[in-house]
DNA sequence: ATGGTAGCCTTGCTA
């Protein structure tokens, strides 16, 4: 089986400890991960390394930043989303793991909506699903794995009438975010859970985590070839739970061997 | 309507 995850850390130097734990812990072969908040200079290669980990980096400085952890070396990187040559913020990285071509995705919050967040965020969620064709041409096994920023039905939201106008929640998000699945592409949670309140995201604010009012907005999403392989799912909240935690905490799945 | 928290560095911005 191979074990691929994917954690948005809220910055990957606040949360190395907790990072080098959980990879000790849950052992995945793949980590995806985003908003490391640092430049690929910063990003804390060795520590990493030391649990046998290689990693490629996209990173800038404060804000995103998206990595890719594997055991086996990653190869073919591409390290933006293509269709905007203008778009600086990194939020995308692509690479070839095995027999699996992985993506670790930051896609734009577009808070407050409507305005220039919301159209941008909009505008990478359609380019994205271009791209997403794209990898399906190829009949490569993919996996897109990463913060969406879609909570993509109202069982997905702790509290769905107070965020219908947030950007998460918005129809034209959760337009577009069907419009990847309506290509074929699998929600991998989904297709091994039909409950819903199962949340990777809770606010620091107003003490969201033990109430657990939280929203599913973390997500891996499966080619065809992909979806076949998928044997498990779920959404790891061990991480939440400690001191000084992200506000996100890794959901996972594996696959059977080819 | 507001403010609640966290991380970065820009004591505001992003989330």
């Amino acid at each position: 089986m191979t074990k691929l995850a994917s954690w948005n850390v809220n910055s990957v130097k606040a949360r190395l400890g907790h990072l080098l734990d959980w990879l000790k812990a849950a052992a995945p072969d793949i980590v995806c991960l985003q908003e490391i908040k640092c430049t690929e200079a910063d990003f804390p290669r060795l520590e990493i390394k030391g649990l046998g980990y290689d990693a490629v980096v996209v990173g800038q400085k404060t804000y995103n930043g998206v990595a890719i952890l594997s055991r086996v070396p990653a190869k073919d990187v591409v390290v933006t989303l293509p269709g905007d040559g203008t778009d600086d913020h990194a939020r995308y990285v692509e690479a070839t793991v095995g027999d699996l071509r992985v993506a670790s995705v930051y896609l734009p919050n577009g808070n407050p909506a409507p305005g220039d967040k919301f159209d941008y965020k909009l505008a990478w969620m359609k380019r994205l699903e271009v791209h997403a064709r794209d990898l399906l041409d190829r009949e490569m096994p993919f996996a897109l794995a990463g913060d969406f920023n879609v909570a993509p039905a109202d069982d997905d939201v702790y509290d769905p009438a107070g965020w219908k106008n947030d950007a998460l929640c918005r129809p034209e998000s959760r337009t577009r975010f069907r419009a990847l699945l309506n290509l074929g592409i699998a929600d991998a949670f989904r297709a091994l859970h039909s409950e819903g309140q199962r949340y990777t995201y809770w606010d620091y604010m107003q003490r969201r985590f033990e109430t657990d009012h939280g929203l599913r907005i973390d997500h891996i999403l499966l080619s065809p070839q992909a979806t076949d392989r998928l044997r498990q799912c779920d959404i790891d909240k061990s991480p939440r739970q400690r001191d000084k935690p992200s506000d996100h905490t890794p959901i996972w799945c594996a696959f059977a061997a080819p």
